[in-house]
RNA sequence: GGAAAGGUGGCCGAGUGGUUAAUGGCAGCAGACUGUAAAUCUGCCCUCUCUGAGUUCGUAGGUUCGAAUCCUGCCCUUUCCA
């Protein structure tokens, strides 16, 4: 149905990503003609952010471009493991089925893709219709060590050193073995999550019960990582001191939920997504260190691959255009755009692009149930 | 199973019978200053029908005129031993 070559293909696949382990597993698949089912596991943690809904959901758009199948795990056990939402299955469901599940529909829907085409699959419906997955996991859990277990720990947004119960150990094995029982060869998440991807490949070929292949060949499943879209807050220190390691600077910015004001969602008011905007770090002629540059690339270079025009007065110079990221960064190294200009468009931006979903929650009975939701967080909230 | 230490407001962390709604720091909010943010300064920062009242220091009781501070049970956490 997709009128792409396999070139192509590959090129939508693998576009803006992180980090792709098993870039010859990909070609291969492509070449060989092997159905390609993707997925992505999501807890239900509450209200998927900015980064989710776009940086992710874009790729997942990618994907269905490429002509990929795509699936979404709602991770009900997961985020019980994981202790979200007070670890209550009635409440995980509750949101699993409301407005997490509407959230996912209407990104797409806002990315231009179509909702109907997604795939959605209950994680513990799924594993009590298909008993061999908890083979699977046995086999997965035997063919690793706790180590590496404990290391990979990490995905769930933990730090070492603090202590876990064995539930949560639990966790990774289960993501490695979702991967082999609903025979997926792409999985795709934030690159937070490669160590765990990087033991499913690992064991995959120890995996009997499962086992991941096609017409009889091996065929490790392929991880591709999407970046993390960083938090709009000021770096701990600044100015940043000399030498100062800009990659682990960049992995600590991780959007974070935990700060009430720095998370953006897709349904949110235009005001906010404005005021939140305004009150990023951006210092004048600074690109090194300079979130709000890196959401307009992300954003909005990254995925429409256009030029853009800065709409201003008169006063402070008129409209500014730019063929591509260089293009703004040198000029705002230059100190051509002010971090004003650009604050305003990139909010402007975000509200137009957003709109449909903002509309879509508007109108009953999503509005209820996203009311109901942010109920549920509160109170969530309250008792911990 | 045994021993020790400890649980204080969103977080960290003082306070060990009485001007303690509870020092301080961080985060957050509002304002000043900058064409934004950051930095700096000022105010707010448990709740309310708010120049007063109510409820707080894991939890349930107790002692006392009066306790976050003393005693007892229970719950939980951490560390050490087995």
């Amino acid at each position: 149905m997709t009128t792409l070559n396999n070139e192509q293909r590959f090129n939508i696949i693998t576009r803006n990503l992180e980090e792709i382990i098993g870039e010859d597993d990909l070609r291969y698949m492509l070449d060989s003609g092997a159905p390609i089912n993707h997925y992505i596991g999501f807890e239900i943690s509450g209200k998927p952010h900015i980064g989710q809904a776009l940086i992710v959901m874009q790729k997942v758009k990618d994907l269905m471009d490429a002509g990929v199948n795509v699936n979404f795990l709602l991770a009900d056990l997961h985020t019980y493991l994981n202790g979200k939402l007070n670890g209550d299955m009635k409440l995980i469901a509750e949101v699993r089925d409301g407005y997490f599940t509407e959230i996912i529909k209407a990104s797409i829907m806002m990315l231009g893709g179509e909702p109907e085409k997604l795939n959605f699959i209950k994680g513990g419906e799924y594993y009590a219709a298909h008993p061999d997955y908890w083979t699977t996991f046995l086999e997965i859990s035997k063919n690793t060590t706790l180590a590496r277990i404990e290391r990979s720990i990490s995905i769930m947004g933990r730090t070492d050193g603090e202590s876990q119960d064995f539930g949560t150990l639990c966790y990774p094995p289960m993501q490695a073995a979702d991967i082999f029982a609903m025979k997926i060869n792409i999985v795709q998440g934030g690159i937070d999550q490669r160590k765990i991807h990087v033991v499913m490949r690992d064991v995959a070929k120890y995996i009997k019960t499962n086992a991941p292949e096609f017409n009889g060949k091996f065929l490790k499943p392929v991880a591709i990582h999407t970046p993390l879209l960083p938090a709009l807050d000021a770096p701990a220190v600044w100015p940043l001191p000399e030498g100062c390691d800009m990659k682990q600077m960049q992995i600590d910015m991780k959007m974070s939920k935990s700060k009430p004001g720095g998370a953006i969602y897709i349904d949110d008011e235009p005001e906010k997504i404005k005021k939140t905007i305004m009150k990023g770090f951006c210092a004048e002629k600074e690109i090194e260190y300079n979130p709000i540059l890196e959401w307009v690339k992300m954003i909005v270079f990254d995925r429409d691959g256009k030029e853009i025009t800065i709409v201003r007065p008169e006063q402070y110079g008129g409209n500014i255009s730019f063929k591509d990221y260089e293009d703004l960064k040198k000029k705002f190294a230059d100190g051509l755009v002010h971090p004003i200009d650009v604050k305003n468009f990139l909010a402007d931006y975000l509200i137009n692009l957003f709109a449909p979903a903002r509309e879509h929650f508007a109108k009953s009975p999503y509005r209820e149930m996203k009311a109901r939701t942010e109920e549920i967080l509160e109170s969530v909230k309250k008792k911990r």
